[in-house]
Order: C-alpha cells, then sequence, then structure tokens
RNA sequence: GCGCCUGUAGCUCAAUUGGAUAGAGCAUCAGACUACGGAUCUGAGGGUUGGGGGUUCGAAUCCCUCCAGGCGCACCA
C-alpha cells in the first residue's frame, strides 16, 4: 500500500513538473480521525520546492489519480500533512485473509532465514533463578519467538560458567552444611551462600552416602552435586514458564579447546596488549576504549572479559549472522570492553544487539526486598510462579518496556489474581469460544466457513462501525509483529492484543452473531473467528494460554 | 567524582523512534443488556511530560544545565 501510494505521488509531481529529495513516508497516525496513512512530505519538500507546505499538499492532492475502490479521497490537514483513508471494503478484506491463513497469520519472512542466537537466563549454577532472572527469561524467550515469527532461525542459547570462584564457595558451603548434618562443629563464612538450598542439597549427599565423606574436598563431589541439582531446579523452573534452550554452552570448554589462548594470542598480535604489575592488560584506549582493563589476573586466572570476547567469537566462527545479548543493568559496562575487543580484532560487531533490563524491585508487604542470591534474601522464581501463574508472570514482565525500573508488588500481583490483565484478553478468548460453540449448537459450525482452504463466507455483508472497526485491528496483527520483532520489543503486541480485546467487547456489546439472517450470522462469526485467530497466535508469541473457557 | 538507565494523570505504564488535541489500565464518580459469558460496555474528572534554557515548520522524544531515584565504575562474574 505504501508503495503504491509512494508512486501515486511521484506521479502527482511528474504531473506538475515538481521534483524533491526529499523522502516519502508514510506513517500510521496516532487519532483515527486522520486516516489510516499520513505522510509528511509536502512539509519536508516546502522548502526545497519555495512552497508553503499547505499549498504544496493542496497541489499534490489535486494531482493524484488513485482507486476509489481501496482508498477514500486523500485530505489535507494540520500544517500539510497529507492523510489517506483506506475503504471499508480494504478493511474487511482482512477477514478473508485471518481466515485463510490461521496460525500462520502474523509471519513473515522478513528476517530471510537469518541465522539468529538469542542468549539470555546465563546464570551460573550458584542458586535458584530470582524474581531478577525471570524477567531476563521470559524476556529473552519472547525476543526469539518474534523473531521466529518474522523469519530468523533462532537458536537459543544459555551460557554458564562452573569453575571460578563462585563454584568454589558454593562447594564449600555445601561440604560445611554437610559437615553441619554429621555433626561436626562448623564455621560458615559470611561470604558463602547462605540459602536454605545448600542445606537441602548436603541432606542429599547425605542421604545418599551417609556420613562417609567428612574428608572430602569442597571442590570435587559437593559441587559436582550441588552444580547438578541447581541446574536441574534451574532448567525445570524455566520449563514451568514454557522456556527451552537449544544450547547450553559452558564457559570452560573455551579453555579446554584453547580458544581463550587464541584470543589472547591475536590481541598480542595486534599490539593490544601490555604486562603490568604481574598482569597483562588490554590496552582498550588505544581502540576508543575510556581505560585499560586486566585480562589475565597476575594469579594467572583470566578476568571475565576474556572467555566473553572468546565466546563471541565462537557465535561469530559459528555463523550466526545475528547476535542477540540479553542481560541485567549491571553488566551495562562490562560489554563496551568486550564489544571493543571484537571489534579491534576485525569482527562485525554490528551483528550484536545487547539488549539491557533495568532491574526488577520486588515489594513485599509494602517493604522493598533487596535481592542477593549469596545472602538468600530473594524470591524465587518458582515461589512468584506458585503465587500468581505462569500466564501472570510471562505477562507481567512482558508488558512494560524493558527500559523502566519494574516494580513488582508481590501482595498485589496475588491479590489482583481475579483482576490481572492478562484476564482481560483470555477472556476475550473464552467468550469467542464460548459464542462458536453457541453457533455450533444452533447449527452454524464455524467449520463451513472455509472450504478447501478458501473463505466461504461475504465479508461485504458486514456495514456496522464496530464490524468495520474490528477488520481493520485484525489486519494491522502483522504489521505489529514486525514493529515488535524490529525494536525487540514485546510489549508491543502486548499493547496491540488488549487494543483487539477491546474492539471485539465494542462490538460483541452492540451486535449479535447468531441471528436468523443467515448471511450475516456467517461473516460475523467469521470475524469472531478471526480476532480469536489473531488473540490466539498474539498469545502464541507471549507464551500465554488461549483458554476456551475460564 | 565519572559513565549508563529512568523521571509522563492519585498509582502502574504507553506514545508508531521528531509529528497533528500526550493516551491506556487500575483507582474515583455517573450510567448501560429480560437473547450468543457483566471477568463486559458507555461517559466524566484528572497533565507546566522533574525544573530551566536551546535546536525547527513541529520536542515527552534531540542538545546543554540543574534536581531526584536506580545500576555500574575490581587483578568478582
Amino acid at each position: 500500500m505504501k508503495e503504491y501510494l509512494r508512486s501515486k505521488i511521484l506521479e502527482a509531481l511528474g504531473r506538475s513538473n515538481l521534483a524533491a529529495a526529499s523522502p516519502i513516508v508514510f506513517e500510521k497516525p496516532k487519532t483515527e480521525s486522520h486516516g489510516d496513512l499520513s505522510t509528511n512530505f509536502a512539509l519536508l519538500a516546502a522548502k526545497e520546492l519555495r512552497m508553503k507546505p499547505r499549498e504544496l499538499a493542496e497541489r499534490i492532492v489535486d494531482l493524484l489519480e488513485i482507486d476509489s475502490s481501496i482508498l477514500e479521497q486523500p485530505q489535507v490537514a494540520g500544517p500539510g500533512f497529507i492523510n489517506f483513508k483506506f475503504s471499508d471494503k480494504y478493511y474487511l478484506s482482512s477477514i478473508k485473509e485471518v481466515f485463510e491463513k490461521g496460525v500462520e497469520y502474523g509471519k513473515s519472512s522478513t528476517g530471510g532465514g537469518k541465522k539468529t542466537q538469542v542468549e539470555f537466563v546465563s546464570a551460573n549454577p550458584t542458586g535458584p533463578l530470582t524474581v531478577g532472572h525471570g524477567r531476563n527469561a521470559v524476556f529473552g524467550d519472547t525476543v526469539a519467538n518474534l523473531l521466529q515469527w518474522t523469519g530468523h532461525e533462532v537458536t537459543r542459547e544459555y551460557y554458564f560458567n562452573n569453575a571460578g570462584r563462585q563454584m568454589r564457595v558454593l562447594g564449600d558451603s555445601v561440604r560445611l552444611r554437610y559437615k553441619e548434618i554429621i555433626g561436626d562443629p562448623i564455621d560458615f563464612p559470611e561470604d558463602h551462600y547462605q540459602g536454605g538450598y545448600i542445606r537441602d542439597i548436603a541432606q542429599h549427599i547425605y542421604d545418599d552416602r551417609g556420613g562417609s565423606l567428612v574428608d572430602e574436598p569442597a571442590e570435587g563431589l559437593f559441587k559436582e552435586r550441588a552444580e547438578k541439582d541447581i541446574f536441574e531446579d534451574i532448567k525445570q523452573t524455566l520449563l514451568r514458564l514454557g522456556i527451552k534452550f537449544d544450547v547450553y554452552f559452558n564457559e570452560n570448554s573455551l579453555y579446554e579447546t584453547g580458544k581463550i589462548k587464541e584470543v589472547i594470542g591475536a590481541l598480542e598480535t595486534a599490539g593490544l596488549t601490555y604486562d603490568k604489575e604481574g598482569a597483562k592488560w588490554f590496552k582498550a584506549t588505544a581502540v576508543g576504549g575510556d581505560q585499560d582493563k586486566v585480562i589475565v589476573k597476575s594469579t594467572g586466572e583470566p578476568t571475565y572479559r576474556l572467555p566473553d570476547i572468546a565466546y563471541h567469537i565462537e557465535k561469530f566462527r559459528r555463523g550466526f549472522e545475528l547476535v542477540i545479548d540479553i542481560f541485567g543493568a549491571d553488566h551495562i559496562a562490562t560489554y563496551p570492553d568486550v564489544l571493543l575487543a571484537l571489534k579491534s580484532l576485525g569482527y562485525d560487531t554490528g551483528r550484536v544487539k545487547v539488549l539491557i533490563h533495568q532491574f526488577v524491585t520486588v515489594l513485599q508487604n509494602g517493604e522493598v526486598v533487596k535481592m542477593s542470591t549469596r545472602k538468600a534474601n530473594f524470591i524465587t522464581l518458582d515461589e512468584l510462579t506458585d503465587w500468581v501463574g505462569v500466564d501472570a508472570v510471562r505477562f507481567f514482565f512482558l508488558m512494560r518496556s524493558i527500559g523502566t525500573h519494574l516494580n513488582f508488588d508481590v501482595d498485589l500481583a496475588k491479590k489482583q489474581s481475579e483482576e490481572n490483565p492478562v484476564f482481560y484478553l483470555q477472556y476475550a478468548y473464552a467468550r469467542i469460544a464460548s459464542i462458536i460453540r453457541f453457533a455450533d449448537s444452533e447449527g452454524i459450525n464455524v467449520d463451513g466457513l472455509l472450504v478447501n482452504g478458501k473463505s466461504n463466507f461475504d465479508v461485504s455483508l458486514l456495514k456496522e462501525k464496530e464490524e468495520i472497526e474490528l477488520a481493520k485491528k485484525l489486519g494491522g496483527f502483522p504489521e505489529s509483529v514486525e514493529a515488535a520483532a524490529a525494536t525487540f520489543e514485546p510489549h508491543r503486541i502486548i499493547n496491540y492484543l488488549q487494543e483487539v480485546a477491546e474492539t471485539f467487547h465494542r462490538f460483541y456489546h452492540v451486535h449479535r452473531v447468531v441471528i436468523p439472517d443467515r448471511g450475516l450470522a456467517e461473516a460475523r462469526l467469521a470475524l469472531c473467528a478471526a480476532a480469536k485467530t489473531v488473540l490466539s497466535n498474539g498469545f502464541m508469541i507471549l507464551g500465554i494460554s488461549a483458554p476456551e473457557k475460564m
């Protein structure tokens, strides 16, 4: 449609011997009365053509020759916008499209099969996932869904580290709790993991092996068991929320395969390192960074930067054309170094998209709960899911843009479980399902409206304002998916679906579907079924359920 | 002290990325079906977009400055 209008405007300009370099762009006006598409071309080109914007706009409109069966007469408005309104016929045609495409409606191939990796969660197995991880997990999974819907070949990946100091401390925490169980006196350090789950793991070990492991080192069996149990727990938590990963990438493998050494070598070859005070530094300032960074400590152990760089090189090597990293605001300072190093080694960092979400502040009993995995003062993602349910958890994390500091009032979420915004959408869905059942009992079967993949009803019978509006809204779904995917903003889908539900409820309130006029009844039933499909497809992207009954 | 994020209606957030009269949901108030699900619908009030400058046809959006909150600023990850 945009292309069509663009060519028509160029034709009109040609007829009046006007030529302008200003681009002709269209956008959807905010206010309904301004039509469906609008261009500010006259405003942009006015200066260039030495005309008043409004005059130019009127001149263009006079010279436009457009197909009146799909568009109404264009209008000049405001300072010089040209507004186009589609015809009812055009809106209504989307019902057929929804019907014929079904579960495919809204999908596109704009991604062109681009090999894409979405890395998210990536929490080390030192404890259960918290509410904070929840935002990361749900957001990442949904972005991956959006990319799949827009034709990307998506790999969901979880990066983790089961070596290093944190894991040693974890193993030792379990060891100490184990000793406690068998009655040995212990002195539990403050920097160890305080959570009750440590005791559970120790207890399991004791149940399996008895007291025979008193002299076992922390790094062996204790650490391994802790890692295994915790990872199982994490996977279970994610699975409950419908999240599954394709790849779990172990940081340690980068050492085993020599990738870490390769990176050091590459940076050295590029002349971007130097030794100082026994440590090896990355000369970030030489390539635009604000300060140099340590990459190998004086103990000989690399800092986190090195494996991060090596990991990203692996991502490139594995052929990903688009790499998406999702993490919390606490990592905001770390990624520039990594990208800088990659860039200076000749990699195209334009392919890497870093999405940073702000923290979730949890309110409980009216107070902010300070979260710390080590201090065991946290609400787990599992607990949250127990309280408010899978759909509400996903929905709440998705309904806000990731740039906002999300307030999750647990008490409110629990209390509100009946007034949850997610129910508004699901209610609309269930209501349509109910109408379809009712229509069937009255002898109008929705399956009969689609014959051999072709729609079998007459949309031109739909003439009411509410019918047209709903059809129009449904037609906007593919565009909405595109926009959400392009900006990596799932909350757009929620906003859109809310409008669909609202428009449907309004229609439902005024017009009856199952009526004696068979043709009109079928057309309206088709409209309802189309709305149901759009809601259902949207729910699929968001990962929430579509209840036939509530 | 420096860097990044945020500040929009009483509360939680949108705003098609620089567009037209800044919009939704809760909450408040006033209304609506004798038939398909009232977990619905219609309407009302509520704003100096944190403050102040600037850029231009046009700013919540971009620039400067100040104020407030968050997150970072390790040879922790």
